[in-house]
RNA sequence: GGGAGUAUGGCGGAACUGGUAGACGCGCCGGAUUCAAAAUCCGGUCACUUCGGUGGUGUGGGUUCGAUUCCCUCUACUCCUACCA
């Protein structure tokens, strides 16, 4: 009898055997470089399926790099820093340090029982000093080379708890802790100078060819590129020293049909405004005070700007809470008539609707029809809704008959003419808030002297370490200005007293350049530049979609900022990157609408019950959460069916860009096919000595190899793992029918462990070892495919009117007479055909042959 | 409001630059093995059919000898983004 495939022993055997070895320890040699990089986890007590599939599938690729001849890093790391240390901190009163390293000693024991190949010799948690310091130091070039400023910003404030809040732990308006209604308040902050790289970041996208498009163009949308001009209008009377307004658009071709101004609640006009203008001061006050109003609300000041273009039009300016001053200049002009916005706005006060753009589908011959049409209501032109489309400007003075396009260029011509306006390209993207009022993350390494001057830390009094709290046993956040001890401080070469920044870094400050750190993470200065330029750019980088703008956006930046500080030289640190989908799994209710575990549902005939047989509600397929209840843990999974299989399971059925959903049944397929392999291989015990000589099936082999070496490369595991699967179903049906002998079996399993082995290494090790494989299968070179593809039979679909009738079973090197002769000849087209006529003959070699009849 | 994507059996999904639609896995059906069950193995599995065929890739049309694939129309769902002038 067979003994059926222990994992726990054989999974545990192989990995120590790894571990001893070194065999995933990398260094800089002759070899080409490859880099594998998964996003780094952050250590919140346990891993999760995400975790899984992402390091699964970043695992495949460095196997099968590997095993192409490439020196492969593969390391793996903790994004350390971060708001839920400071969570448990609270609830478990534990030290954040504490917890944060104790659940990175639990994890990585939990990946080790993945079996990865990585290189843990490079491992690093970004809360350690020895990390922090260098970005400390390069926060300190960024500030001397103003790369980082200090600016006014509203953060969220929880004025039961007094403590700020991050985004997340604002729900529906309320502190997550106390329930308190959030407010708004403004503190000065620190900001780092993105904006300057926007055009870089955007132009740059386009080398980015690994890239999937898809998060390119979320990150060219998010730094938003607008090519448009700036236009001055004179004030008729001017306010305190301010005699116009600066105005942006892109559409200076509708300028003749502008009917009012409109300036933001913080722009410096309205700031002047409200001094004299009571009703103007109380409609500003009532727009602070309404957060994330949707309703368009503007207010009528008495000031007038004179149009630029008409020597006696005047336009009323109003004070409006749609503009935004963080955007262009805070000001807009508003033409009703072809921008949505504006119509409404215009409709609400009463203002008028010039038409300057004829849709281009209506015929000239009508224009007056439809302008008059047009102007007898002025407030509903193509009825109510704004026109954006292309078309011919009407109504515009030198403009009128040119297309927009022609309009644009001849009007800001004339602005430039007349000193009046010029060309402007204006970014979305807005500089990046790096202080965070917390606890548990990197201190920010400046002083603020007696004196009131801001002054960095000097280099070599880096790093400024996090202060330790023991006994940790806090009612309410806890911050770095609540310690006072660590905060005040003296100015190294003045003597003078000083306070500590008590701000820290925003935890994408970490994430923004660890993977540069990995090349090598115990050095003293932060790297080195043989090591950088061999490894870097990371060749495949692959984690969540959710990180398609943000950290992948700030790495870019990083990229780029610590180049033209001189600490590296290249432009982009990411060449390929994947984005995988979600793991997902069915969601359960109670009858009284609460969240069930899947452990406590049991399927009985097709109905969901819970333990105590009560019916349950079988919800919607959902990511893994833990509010939802929905979590399978993968510790549990791999304990019960061993690594290979959850990572078989991984790889199977979905395509891994699309979510994955997990399911009882998948899971024991995966199981079925790992024990079927074992049984296949100690089938070969069954067979005795070879009769006589046995040739293995090359032709077969080589479509395997090919067939996954293809979809490995186009990250189409699923297709991998059908393709294996069909090739053991192959086998095992040889086996079965006893069509071939052990030297056969022996080759084919041998070299199928070479294929199997970036997606299950530890049976494949097993496998390999059994048949009495050189060294270690993680060591062996992956196959070359020898391929003869001519002389091979083929089966050539022969179609009548380009549906299929018949089969032919032929040489693919016959000619092409000779096949439409054998093909005639075939029962199931020479009935077809005889009474017909034949009009057309198509061959194309290889796929099909077609006869057009009448 | 703007942008992107997806739609194929009972289910997850295959089908290279237009060339046998449904590979592979799950499920289901039948059989073998078993005292029985689990496990395992073998066979079948798009629908209809008068067994000759006919229809079929969200809807309707087009291009082509031939369309899941290319073009247009509509529908549904998903994701991103949102007062960006």
């Amino acid at each position: 009898m067979s003994s059926r495939y222990n994992h726990k022993l054989v999974e545990k055997k192989w990995q120590t055997k790894w571990e001893d070895k070194k065999v995933f320890e990398t260094k800089i040699n002759d070899k080409k470089k490859y880099y594998v990089l998964e996003m780094f986890p952050y250590p919140s007590g346990k891993i999760h399926m995400g975790h899984v599939r992402n390091y699964t599938l970043g695992d495949v690729v460095a196997r099968y790099k590997k095993m192409n001849g490439y020196n492969v890093m593969h390391p793996m790391g903790w994004d350390a820093f971060g708001l839920p240390a400071e969570n448990a901190a609270l609830v478990e009163k534990k030290n954040p340090a504490d917890w944060t390293y104790q659940n990175i000693k639990t994890m990585k024991k939990q990946l080790q029982t993945m079996g990865l190949s990585l290189d843990w010799k490079r491992e690093i948690a970004t809360c350690h000093p020895d990390y922090y310091k260098h970005e400390q130091a390069f926060f300190i070039d960024l500030l001397n080379n103003k790369l980082a400023y200090k600016k006014e910003s509203e953060v969220n404030w929880d004025p039961v708890d007094k403590t700020v809040l991050a985004n997340e732990q604002v729900i529906d308006g309320r502190g997550w802790r106390s329930g308190a209604i959030v407010e708004r308040k403004k503190l000065s902050q620190w900001f780092l100078k993105i904006s300057k790289y926007s055009e870089e970041l955007l132009e740059d996208l386009k080398k980015l060819d690994d890239w999937p498009e898809k998060v390119k163009l979320m990150q060219s949308n998010w730094i938003g590129r607008s090519d448009g001009v700036v236009i001055k209008f004179k004030l008729v009377s001017a306010l305190s020293e301010i005699n116009e307004i600066e105005v942006f658009t892109t559409r200076h071709d509708t300028l003749f049909g502008a009917s009012f101004c409109a300036i933001s609640i913080e722009h410096p006009l309205t700031k002047k405004i409200i001094q004299k203008d009571k009703g103007a001061a109380s409609f500003v006050k009532d727009c602070e005070n309404i957060d994330q109003e949707k309703i368009k609300r503007g207010y009528r000041t008495n000031l007038f700007v004179q149009h630029p273009l008409i020597k006696d039009k005047r336009l009323p300016v109003f004070v409006s809470n749609f503009v935004l001053m963080e955007y262009g200049s805070g000001a807009v002009f508003g033409c009703p008539a072809h921008d949505q916005r504006d119509l409404e706005f215009a409709i609400k006060y009463g203002l008028p609707v010039i038409p300057v753009i004829l849709p281009a589908d209506i015929d000239l011959k009508n224009k007056s029809k439809w302008c008059k049409e047009q102007l007898k209501d002025k407030k509903k032109p193509m009825k109510g809704e704004a026109f954006v489309g292309e078309g011919i400007l009407i109504n515009s003075e030198f403009l009128n008959n040119k297309t927009i396009n022609e309009a644009k260029k001849t009007v800001l011509e004339e602005l430039i003419k007349n000193k009046i306006g010029k060309k402007q390209t204006n970014y979305k993207l807005r500089d990046w808030g790096i202080s965070r009022q917390r606890y548990w993350g990197c201190p920010i390494p400046v002083i603020y002297k007696e004196d009131g001057s801001i002054q960095a830390v000097r280099k070599e009094d880096l790093p400024v370490e996090l202060p330790k709290i023991n006994n940790f046993n806090h009612s309410s956040s806890i911050t770095l200005s609540d310690l006072n001890d660590w905060k005040n401080t003296a100015c190294p070469s003045t003597g003078m007293k000083a306070i500590r920044e008590t701000d820290t870094f925003d935890t994408f400050f970490e994430s923004s350049w660890y993977y540069l750190r990995y090349c090598n993470p115990r050095l003293k200065e932060p790297f080195e530049k043989n090591e950088i330029n061999y490894w870097l750019p990371v060749d495949q980088y692959i984690g969540g979609i959710e990180h398609a703008i943000l950290h992948l956006l700030y790495s870019r930046f990083f990229t780029k900022a610590l180049r033209d500080l001189g600490y590296i030289n290249i432009d982009e640190p990411f060449r390929g990157l994947f984005t995988q989908g979600m793991v997902t799994h069915k969601t359960f209710k109670s009858e009284n609408g609460e969240w069930l575990d899947p452990e406590e549902v049991v399927v009985d005939s097709g109905v969901f019950l819970d333990k105590g047989g009560k019916k349950v509600f079988v919800g919607k397929i959902e990511k893994m959460s833990k509010s939802k209840k929905n979590v399978i843990n993968p510790s549990n999974i791999i304990n019960l069916y061993g690594a290979d299989t959850a990572r078989w399971f991984m790889l199977s059925d979905s395509p891994p860009e699309r979510d994955l959903e997990w399911t009882d049944r998948g899971v024991a397929a995966a199981h079925k096919f790992i024990n079927k392999l074992w049984e296949l291989s100690k089938s070969i015990n069954k067979y005795s000595e070879p009769k006589k000589l046995e040739v293995f099936d090359l032709d077969t082999f080589n479509k395997l190899i090919n067939d996954v070496s293809v979809n490995i490369e186009q990250f189409h595991f699923n297709k991998s793992v059908a393709n294996i699967y069909e090739y053991v179903n192959y086998l095992s049906k040889l086996v079965s029918s006893k069509k071939i002998g052990k030297s056969f079996l022996e080759n084919a399993l041998k070299n199928l462990a070479i294929i199997m082995h970036p997606f299950i290494p530890h049976i494949s090790e097993e496998i390999w070892c059994l048949f009495g494989g050189e060294g270690l299968c993680v060591n062996a070179s992956w196959p070359k495919v020898k391929y003869s593809i001519n002389k091979k039979k083929i089966k050539l679909p022969i179609q009548i009117n380009g549906i299929t009738r018949s089969l032919l079973t032929i040489n693919n090197s016959l000619d092409k007479n000779t096949i439409i002769k054998v093909a005639k000849n075939d029962k199931k087209i020479t009935k077809r055909i005889k009474s017909k006529e034949v009009i057309r003959t198509i061959y194309v070699p290889g796929k099909i042959l077609n006869f057009v009849i009448k």
